[in-house]
DNA sequence: CCATGTCCATACGCTACCGTATGGTTGACC
DNA sequence: GGTCAACCATACGGTAGCGTATGGACATGG
């Protein structure tokens, strides 16, 4: 009977991708930076610290491998996996309709947006922030916006997203509810799609 | 000499309220919420935590203080301080390019916003939050909409805000310079109040 | 001038976490 | 089946912060 525990709880060895998720995933379930502990997250992982010193230097080596994983896997994965579709306005209101719908809130994010003052992760943010900015100006150009209109028009549309997972993640009531939801966000296209 | 800079550094009795603007202040300098902690603001005060513990119960006492100095300050300081406007839209655009304004980011509430899982600060961010969304909604119905557009309106201005405060706060480097900051607000503006 | 209430410093124990030291398992390969 | 390296547990010392206990300092009114 403790051996078909044993089996279920099967312990594997470690490996140190397994510790950076686990941070991410402490990181996502609050307590920010902070909850990058590595005696905690060795509980969760059910080992102990023995394990973690093997794989990592010290809890600052961790952090920083948790940090790559994010930035490699978070942005490019939405952004390859949107750009099946060929026409660049559906691809925004695809973006926007899966990215902004409720409860789909990242607290990943929230919670690494508030640790700037960390340098791993501001260096991070930069990445991420400077791609998806990028990326969306580029679909304003290839909307047809001027270069400097598009950047406005991708800033514009990232801001929104930005402070939408914010109020989404702090103060869901204040969002649109799921009926009012498609007339908002139609409402916020044509916003920063309007021409003139 | 040891008299005068006793004298210098006055150090007259503290009051409760001396405590919680020294942590309203120490979460604006980074660290979040962790940064109200009893010894270091007493280091910092010039005290020690015999002080605090005779003011206050706890630290939690301590942030449920400073909470609520800061949801009374914060907020309608700027909104009474727009009221002397009459123009509805001279309103918003006086909002928008005071608060929207490069280096103008507040870290104390980028730091509150990623403190959710507090039950405090959830409960400090959602009156703010829903103050603020009602005043805009406010000013756009004065400017002609209807009621649900308008709280449309305000939730995009609002989330907008915070976007940008954000991108402020983690990757300044992002947004407009000072020369291309005055055609990107008018852009935002220009979409956020477009007529159909 | 001394007594009382207000305000604070010092010293203490407690917990959570970091990082180190050291020895024990486990598995692959000879 | 023994050996070596990879992997991990246990035990330790160190630090930072919370909260308590206790004894002043200091002013004010009696």
């Amino acid at each position: 009977m403790d051996m078909v525990q044993r089996q279920q709880t099967k312990k594997a060895r470690l490996s140190a991708r397994d510790w950076a998720d686990a941070a991410l995933a402490a990181i996502g379930e609050g307590g920010g930076l902070a909850a990058v502990a590595v005696e905690p997250l060795a509980a969760r992982l059910g080992a102990t610290k023995g394990s973690f010193y093997w794989h990592f230097d010290n809890r600052e080596a961790l952090i920083e491998a948790a940090l790559a994983r994010w930035v490699e896997a978070d942005t490019e994965e939405i952004i390859t996996a949107v750009e099946t579709e060929p026409d660049p306005e559906k691809r925004l209101r695809i973006l926007f309709t899966e990215i902004a719908k409720p409860d789909t809130a990242d607290p990943l994010e929230v919670s690494l947006l508030a640790s700037t003052d960390h340098p791993q992760v501001a260096a991070a943010l930069r990445q991420v922030t400077e791609r998806r900015i990028g990326y969306l100006a580029g679909l304003f150009t290839e909307l047809g916006f001027a270069e400097d209109e598009a950047r406005r028009r991708g800033l514009m549309a990232y801001s929104f997203y930005l402070g939408h997972t914010q109020l989404g993640h702090a103060v869901p009531s204040s969002l649109p509810s799921r009926e009012e939801f498609p007339a908002y966000l139609e409402a916020t296209m044509d916003a920063i799609l309007r021409r003139e």
